[in-house]
DNA sequence: CCCGCGCCACATTGA
DNA sequence: GTGGCGCGGG
């Protein structure tokens, strides 16, 4: 280890190895070095076993590379601490320990559907009507209750205001039971549950301290109130914590994330050392004015000075397009253009605030032949078919699983009925069943028909379950493909879709076999627990020349050459749900500076005068953000301003620059001054409650405004007939 | 009693 | 673009 590499804060850093650390690490100040270095050093120098040491990092890919790193600087016969996501660590922990209240170690963990499904099924038995209290909602409230360590006991109903908190509040033990009914724990849980197996057992919980005497916690700034409850528990020992972040880069407030957790760590852990790096390796100069400039307009967070020896750089490209079309093409059409010059596709990445902003993006770069992987959208696991086979796999697994089992019972189709069903789960109801021994039962309660057809598929669910039990992953996996009749109905269906489908299932035929050893037991449910808590980034191959497309928060950790984020609209970017809550809206800020730091050396940013989202025109502003990137460090192209609409197709780098464009660009609606409803404007609706003002057209008596509500999403509204209150 | 079609409302960010 | 739902045919 050469520590000639390290400045005096980072080495500092390393060399700091008892009691509570706080590293400030601004973007790009070679966080991830000192971090490895860091563990190096406690491992070599101080002969501290790695056995001792826990690493949280945010990602799998995260926890990946720094493993390859300390093993890769050890030399042969290096042993690795555990690295690991929090959930993946918590996964880990419940396996081993989860047999206490009513669990079995073979529980399956819920994603967002299956929890969506769930609480839509709770929300009947406690009668909440969906119509006026979301289950999206419902479900986002208790997600919230999970992240701030509150157990259904620990609330209190009358403490709440009426609304849909509260309604959740009702909603939350009904939930809570169901997922112990089926043996299942949703993402949340896997937190709650580790902090909860800890405060209830003491013995364990310092068993654990032994264990982990080194604990480094990266992404702190991203952390919630749970994980950090996590983080005390594990170190109350020995208070060894060394935690990584940025307060300017805190972009999950909306999960849960707790920027607060900063400020009590140096309160609960007394005696912390704070060590800030403040000095960026990765930018140019322009880069880090223009994100500063943004990020600076935040009241609420910590001053520092990022700096650079970096020379000032290109300056960067501001393209004001004309619709999301000519915008997608200006991008692809500049990349492919730094292609012929030489650069690296893997070099590039384009960001954007919403996924749905990829699909213009990948019409573009198919026509230009550019091979690109969009991370993040739909994910593998989520896709349809799959999710349907692995359904399968997880009832075979644990018959408790009510959620997957609904899902299979009549897929592919096998005439047993929803009627049929529904039946059946109020007789298990009744009788304290789960689903799957009411499906025994079907003779009793259905009639003869479907009796017969739910025998054949209780009869081959068991036939499954012989299989797994007797041969390999790999061989179950074909057998359901086979004997489920799910393979010859896609074939049937001769689609391009049905197609598609068949190739995923391919896909998934091979990562069960790269993923299964032959022999190993348990390989099976290991297999299904990647599936759940795999992150699409996880999967980002950096090393095949292809171009990334993805969300703003997704890359977040990772840096390339050059970077194009679109959609630099008010409305979007910030999200027009940001706009009613200054809190919101400062995370948007964080958004800006955490996409435009992840650039080395170029960066370009556009927006569009029109754009289509989800069927209708929107015509937002220019973002607040582009103008507070300081003019000097700017070049803007423009579409030239078309007459009729359909000429975006044309050649169009027309105007250079200079003018008077940069905040009122020509192409613009005039501003909303007049009649009231300016975009921005705070409103009450009777049905959606409160909103903000997104778009509007129109005036007077027939003036038309969208309203972005918290709950109800995007709505178009006539003023004359909807009751809005202005707020 | 099941199935498939067509209609409808819905759509921020994600481990 | 997708999933949920209601209706009429089998």
């Amino acid at each position: 280890m050469d520590t000639n590499e390290l400045n005096p804060q980072q080495l500092q850093a390393v060399r700091h190895t008892e009691g509570p650390l706080m590293l400030v690490a601004g973007a790009g100040s070679g966080k991830t070095r000192a971090i490895t270095f860091r563990i190096l050093h406690m491992i070599r120098d101080k002969g501290i076993a790695p056995e001792n040491i826990l690493a949280i990092t945010f990602t799998n890919k995260a926890a990946g590379e720094m493993r390859e790193r300390v093993l890769g600087q050890m030399g042969e016969g290096g042993r690795a601490p555990w690295i690991s996501t929090f959930h993946s660590l918590c996964l880990r922990l419940l396996r081993q320990h989860m047999e206490f209240s009513g669990y079995t170690k073979d529980f399956v963990i819920y994603d967002a559907q299956d929890q969506l499904s769930l609480v839509k099924k709770c929300m009947k038995a406690a009668q909440v009507n969906e119509e006026a209290f979301p289950p999206k909602t419902i479900l986002n409230h208790i997600s919230g209750f999970k992240n701030d360590y509150q157990l259904p006991e620990h609330i209190k109903l009358d403490a709440l205001p009426y609304g849909h908190k509260l309604k959740a509040a009702h909603v939350y033990p009904h939930y809570q039971n169901a997922l112990k009914e089926n043996n299942a724990l949703d993402f949340d849980d896997l937190l709650m549950m580790t902090v909860k197996l800890f405060k209830t057992n003491k013995e364990l919980c310092d068993h654990y301290n032994d264990r982990f005497r080194y604990i480094l916690v990266d992404e702190f700034q991203d952390t919630n109130l749970t994980q950090y409850h996590l983080i005390q528990l594990l170190s109350r020992a020995h208070h060894n914590v060394c935690v990584v972040g940025d307060d300017d880069q805190s972009i999950y407030r909306w999960r849960g994330a707790n920027l607060e957790n900063l400020l009590h760590f140096e309160k609960d852990f007394p005696g912390t050392t704070v060590i800030k790096l403040e000095e960026n390796y990765r930018s140019t100069q322009t880069i880090l004015n223009a994100a500063g400039a943004v990020v600076r307009q935040n009241a609420a967070r910590r001053e520092k000075n990022l700096w650079t020896r970096n020379e000032s750089g290109e300056p960067i490209l501001y393209y004001r397009a004309e619709d999301e079309i000519d915008e997608a093409r200006a991008v692809c059409e500049r990349i492919h253009q730094w292609v012929q010059d030489g650069a690296s596709l893997n070099d590039i990445a384009i960001l954007y605030r919403t996924n749905a902003q990829s699909r213009v993006l990948e019409d573009q770069l198919r026509h230009l032949g550019v091979t690109y992987q969009v991370i993040g959208g739909l994910k593998f696991y989520e896709r349809k078919e799959i999710k349907d086979i692995l359904s399968y796999l997880r009832v075979i697994l644990n018959p408790n699983d009510s959620v997957s089992l609904k899902r299979i019972v009549n897929t592919p189709v096998r005439g047993i009925g929803k009627t049929s069903v529904d039946k059946i789960e109020a007789f298990c109801g009744e009788h304290h069943l789960n689903l799957l021994e009411g499906l025994r039962r079907a003779a009793e309660i259905v009639g003869a028909g479907p009796a017969k057809k739910i025998a054949q598929f209780v009869a081959m669910m068991d036939r499954f379950h012989q299989v797994a039990e007797d041969s390999s992953a790999v061989d179950l996996l074909k057998e359901v493909f086979e004997k489920t009749g799910y393979l010859t109905a896609l074939q049937k269906e001769n689609t391009q879709e049905a197609k598609s489908r068949l190739e995923n299932l391919n896909e998934l035929y091979s990562a069960v076999e790269q993923f299964v050893d032959i022999d190993r037991k348990g390989s099976l449910r290991e297999f299904l627990d990647t599936t759940t808590l795999v992150a699409d980034l996880d999967n980002l191959d950096d090393s095949r020349g292809v171009l990334a497309l993805m969300t703003l928060h997704t890359c977040k950790g990772l840096e390339f050459d050059s970077v194009c984020i679109i959609g630099f609209e008010n409305g979007l970017l910030p999200h027009a749900s940001s706009l009613s809550s200054n809190d919101e809206y400062e995370e948007e800020r964080r958004l800006c500076y955490v996409g435009f730091t992840r650039a080395r050396k170029r960066l370009m940013v556009s927006n569009a005068r029109r754009r289509r989202i989800y069927g209708s025109t929107f015509t937002y502003q220019p973002s607040d953000f582009i103008n507070a990137i300081p003019r000097e460090v700017m070049t803007m192209e423009s579409s030239a301003p078309s007459m009729t609409a359909s000429s975006s197709y044309s050649p169009s780098y027309a105007s250079k620059s200079g003018g008077d464009e940069w905040s009122l660009p020509a192409g613009a609606p005039p501003p909303a001054t007049d009649t009231g409803f300016a975009v921005g404007t705070k409103v009450l609706h009777p049905k959606f409650g409160s909103g903000v003002v997104v778009n509007r057209e129109g005036s007077d008596g027939d003036m038309k405004v969208v309203v972005f509500f918290k709950g109800a999403g995007k709505k178009k509204l006539a003023v004359a007939h909807a009751n809005l209150i202005v707020v």
